[in-house]
DNA sequence: TTGCGTGCAAAGGTTTTGCATGGCA
DNA sequence: TGCCATGCAAAACCTTTGCACGCAA
């Protein structure tokens, strides 16, 4: 998308190597803060921001604003677009927080519904569903 | 929902006024602030934010956190329950920050599927869906 | 009168910006 | 060398909390 020149950084390798690590987790800017000062190696708060921003920009992470915590989310979705798992939804228990990653191809029709009936090309990736999750459902 | 005792003041009824005017519209708190400014009757932002509360408790308003925006979003829905709209969803281009309500059978039909094949419970009130819109998807 | 509501001030957190320094190409 | 990246400090926000006063019931 967006074509800046972008340094390789021992910073950003750093960041680009705890975020493959962890995949499918939303990590927040203060968690990748906390993990490298208790690695010995602190990187500064905002070159977090600013590479994870810039990661943004360049399709490797996906930026989300959950409910129920005020500071934002970022995901590690990889860069090979191809390889990339666009089929992939999540949805988020209102009460526990629990984050779950839903692979089902009857969702993904309604991203096809969405763009034929209602000319909204949705984007999976930023989409978060909202609701209760099995156990808290049932402690109803 | 919650059975709080409520007084009627001034400030309470201002403010269902001003959000019963702005329908389908998501206002932030600092919208409304500026709004009663503008109007020579201003309110303060603590009463703002707690009055929005105890209404989200009420079930009179939603409250939605928006991405690219880091402050949080509310939207009336009105009080009585049986009136309330629980079929429509929200669609947000990311683009222009367009809001789009949906009224839809057939995107309506996965909130039985998520509850029936993954245990999730949906909630359509605080669900937003992610995207583009017809003008924003045509001018990329 | 009782108790909630209000709003100012201040605190707590997150995110952004300015600026001098350091590192990549 | 030129330019971007880094990180400290400070600023800008958003949101919450404490407290004294005002107002509804």
């Amino acid at each position: 998308m967006a074509e800046k020149s972008t340094y390789k950084t021992k910073q950003r390798e750093e960041l680009i190597s705890y975020l493959e690590a962890t995949p499918a987790t939303h990590i927040t800017v203060s968690d990748v803060c906390d993990y490298f000062k208790a690695k010995g190696k602190p990187i500064g708060t905002t070159t977090v921001y600013r590479q994870l921003e810039k990661m943004v920009d360049e399709g490797l992470v996906q930026k989300y604003i959950l409910d129920g915590k005020a500071s934002a989310c970022f995901e590690y979705t990889g860069g090979d677009s191809n390889n990339r798992d666009v089929s992939c939804f999540h949805c988020k228990c209102e009460k526990c927080g629990k984050l779950i990653h839903l692979h089902c191809d009857e969702i993904a029709a309604i991203e096809a519904h969405l763009y034929e009936h209602h000319n909204f090309k949705l984007n999976p990736l930023r989409t978060v569903f909202y609701g209760l999750c099995e156990e808290c459902a049932k402690a109803v």
